[in-house]
DNA sequence: CTGGATGCAAAGGTTTTGCACGCTA
DNA sequence: TAGCGTGCAAAACCTTTGCATCCAG
């Protein structure tokens, strides 16, 4: 995945998809902030960052904007679709795929990959207990559905 | 707006301890139901499942009975930490550290794993478009504040 | 018996949306 | 100017919790 440097927002996501993008000032102050930090904030921290510059800001902004600079691979979301948490009675080692429309996740092949993971790590201070390895794509009727 | 949730994300993960553990019918249900299905459910559809056995079981309920069941490792949750979306201005490719307990997100190291992830593959009918390695584990302040 | 678990309902928090107006391209 | 984007507020959701009661161990 490459990434761009303030590409026009026109994009087009893996896929075809094109993206309207204009790029208002609240759109700008919110990709600058993100572009600002190494945290990884919430909508709502984002919300409070920008807001000291643009006092008058809402958060449906914030949420919208944050939404289409995804979409134009602008910046990264770390979570996808719908976000309903998801279970699995199936405890042994194995990957999921989710799909990026409709949020619904399947088992990839126990044999497909396995995620060679240094078994007790420190990272960034962190003492990890465990990785994993999630898929992304689109799941069969989403990709009939979609244009 | 922020909530740094009071979520203690398990007792003993890596651990081989036990939680309290009474085994109600409903647990059993929920258990019975998540195991035996393959897709990954969310607490909406086991409820809508677990209903037809038990039809005065609570959605609260389930939402309980899966927090404990993964506490204990008999399913997994497949996402973590009081969700709410999290972003990040930097789109190069890196992995990310999630803390168990808050949610809290940092950088992994670049060098430190690549995730040697098949570019263009189909599993379980998905069109993948990329895939991620993600860590989980506790950040220093939580680690402090645990047990 | 006793303390963990349940049902119910209400609260809490996050994210989405309808609408009229503003502003970028 | 056209029509995407914005602010505001309400709605829609998902998840958690308080409390009285129930029941598994």
């Amino acid at each position: 995945m490459s990434q761009s440097s303030s590409r026009d927002a026109s994009a087009t996501l893996a896929g075809g998809h094109r993206i309207s993008a204009r790029m208002t000032k609240q759109r700008a102050a919110i990709l600058a902030e993100l572009r600002a930090l190494t945290s990884h904030p919430t909508a709502c921290e984002i919300y409070a960052l920008v807001r000291r510059k643009l006092p008058r800001i809402s958060l449906g902004t914030v949420y919208r904007n944050l939404d289409t600079l995804a979409e134009s691979n602008e910046i990264l979301k770390l979570e996808y679709a719908g976000f309903q948490k998801r279970f699995d009675g199936n405890t042994g080692a194995h990957q999921h795929v989710r799909c990026l429309r409709c949020g619904k996740v399947a088992d990839v092949d126990p044999e497909m990959e396995a995620p060679a993971v240094p078994d007790k790590l420190r990272v960034a201070g962190f003492t990890v207990q465990f990785a994993r390895v999630e898929f992304f794509g689109f799941c069969a009727e989403c990709r009939g559905n979609r244009l």
